[in-house]
DNA sequence: TTATATGCAAACAATTTGCATCCTG
DNA sequence: CAGGATGCAAATTGTTTGCATATAA
């Protein structure tokens, strides 16, 4: 699969943990910190160690296969990198993260090339606020 | 000044320790590290503590003096709270970070609000990329 | 004069590293 | 079978906490 080539011309091998690691952050659809990754990699091998989670996180970063988002304060988490850019809106009530896409970013992007002659390779979008529930329930 | 009402408003006291570390922020227009806010402070007050500027700077915070950035991947930046919201651009070749003002930013938080019903309090824009100067380094 | 702040040291939590062993290519 | 990958334990780094003492109000 696409995957495999993609490591391979890195010089990176396929192992059984690799792919476990990769299968996990995509059927959560990512947002997993490095420690819930562990986890539950290690309900399917027990004897995973922390430290594998974190050189796999490095290398599929570095092949452009996940991203890393700062959504909290004190650690990182990791979603599938996927083609079309999106950004996240998170709650500070309730803790939910949405996802939405926005032509304004794009603009944005292309403002900045041409202003200071910046290419833009990646961009962390977060906005922070209260959902709708979270707002009435402040109001009560 | 509105700085000593806004800590007295939260009970807070002014002490030398307090004004030194936000007049070390104000100086350098931030994007300095908790470390390095540290070490310029001690050559004015040798006997600072570590743990006085990470106390002091959770205070500024919570009092909406400063905000924290997140532009390295593991270490938090500090700057004046600006009334004026505004975006970070960081180059990753040579780390210089640009700021500017984005009318498409204040856009999208109207979208969001219109559309998920969300009310916006804080946002985090960090575009990477490589400047001009660095471009042309790797062409080369 | 009393509650809040400080300095120091020790504790923590997230991440990284050294090294012997294992396993992919 | 050689070099990259793993597991484990120990080290590092950024940040937080406990506590006795100092200090702002």
């Amino acid at each position: 699969m696409d995957v495999e080539r993609i490591l391979r011309a890195r010089g990176r091998r396929i192992t059984p943990q690799r792919r476990l690691i990769l299968s996990i952050i995509q059927e959560h659809e990512g947002h997993l910190s490095a420690d819930e990754i562990y986890h539950l990699a290690r309900e399917k091998r027990p004897r995973l160690s922390l430290s594998t989670v974190y050189r796999t996180l490095d290398i599929l970063r570095e092949s452009g296969l996940i991203s890393e988002l700062h959504l909290d304060r004190d650690l990182l988490r990791y979603e599938i990198q996927r083609d079309e850019e999106h950004q996240h809106l998170v709650c500070l009530g309730c803790g939910r993260v949405i996802e939405f896409k926005c032509a304004h970013c794009t603009r944005m992007h292309q403002d900045l090339a041409l202003q200071y002659g910046f290419k833009i390779t990646g961009s962390r979008v977060e906005l922070l606020g209260y959902c709708a529930e979270c707002q009435q329930k402040q109001a009560e």
